[in-house]
DNA sequence: AAGATAAGTAAGTGCTTACTTACTTTCATA
DNA sequence: TATGAAAGTAAGTAAGCACTTACTTATCTT
């Protein structure tokens, strides 16, 4: 008796498992970072061997380096800016601004694992974090650059260099999503909604900027 | 010949090898996390035998330990306003918002490493994470708080709760020197000095909450 | 039902890790 | 200038590391 119960067979289809230790491992790492994850955990939290993880993974540079590539297909970086495309192309500024807030807190809250994983790898300079960087921060300047670039020509908006703005937005986002997963887990400091902080950094940042 | 170059005697007083470990040990540390670091290699860069390393610190753990109390002791997270005591008297608002960012980015310049380790802290939960957040972040929210609720009463500044306006601020500083320290540290996206930066940063914030 | 293929593992491999032991060298002071 | 304490080390140790080998099971195909 029991014995029948352990021994109810948990093989998996290939994929299957692949994706399982993933979802595992990218938990570990983004607690431990990379060299405080070992193989060995990872294959227990997985409920399999060793051997099975380098089944799958040629070795612990290329599962980190897969959880990348997972990522972003599944969730994916998606463009930042389809979910805002109507407010962009009607030029409501609040909504672009909003939108963009509320996106962001939301992807980070669902992800908050990956979002640490992001920081481990900046810190120990893992390709991981110039990968991201460039196909995802680099393009968001750009593109959000070019949209105030193009509300200044408007009349819109003061004459401040664009990055610049940008810079300040991301950092108010980015800094609140921090506190909230690092330092402030229980908002003893601030405690807000998503759609209230996304509106008063919006409405800060817009008046900051208005003509 | 060259023996007696080699030979020239490197010891130490204790208390200056054991400061010497520590600030090896620092930079290893904020380079590549507690788990990345090993003793060896603490060993090798300040020019001393493992050993040695282990006769100054009962083990790894007391050694990290030991560099907080070092770090705090020594630079000390001292009251961020005493350099803006003026600006704070004399309710100059773009003095008080441009000397704190100022302030901010010098600090964060000379002290990069201890900006890293103290990330490593928070992403591994250690303890000098939240007394850094309870004896600095904590106070800093608080002073400048009660600074804008002053000028609240004053008529100066919109009705916005106080600490989101702090939070906008630390975000903007916050993100702009982690994007020089961690992920654009030729400053590819944006170059821009610390004075510039500064000066526009405290302009969109104060645009943005004024009356 | 047989054979091929893929999932999975027990038991290693050689190397690295944090840490120790037993010893030598330096140097201030009596 | 002899001595004792402190600075320093060479050469370990056991445990842990990433990774492999040689093998066993399960499942799908024909």
């Amino acid at each position: 008796m029991g014995k029948s119960f352990e021994n109810v067979t948990t093989r998996m289809a290939g994929d299957e498992r692949r994706k399982q230790i993933l979802q595992v491992a990218m938990e570990l790492f983004s607690k431990n970072g990379f060299a405080g994850t070992t193989t060995k955990k990872i294959a227990q939290s997985a409920g399999v061997s060793e051997a099975t993880v380098f089944k799958h993974f040629a070795n612990k540079d290329a599962l980190y380096a897969d959880i990348l590539d997972y990522k972003a297909c599944s969730h994916g970086f998606d463009n930042p800016f389809s979910e805002i495309a109507e407010e962009l192309k009607a030029k409501d500024d609040f909504g672009v601004f909003n939108g963009m807030a509320l996106n962001a807190f939301k992807n980070h809250r669902e992800d908050q694992n990956f979002m640490r994983l992001l920081l481990h790898s900046a810190l120990e300079g893992h390709e991981l974090s110039r990968m991201f960087f460039e196909s995802f921060v680099a393009v968001m300047y750009d593109f959000l650059g070019s949209y105030i670039k193009q509300r200044q020509k408007d009349g819109a908006f003061r004459e401040i260099e664009p990055k610049i703005i940008v810079r300040s937005f991301v950092g108010m986002i980015i800094h609140h999503s921090l506190s909230n997963i690092l330092w402030d887990r229980e908002q003893k400091i601030l405690k807000i909604t998503d759609e209230d902080a996304a509106k008063e950094f919006a409405t800060i940042l817009l008046n900051g900027i208005k003509k």
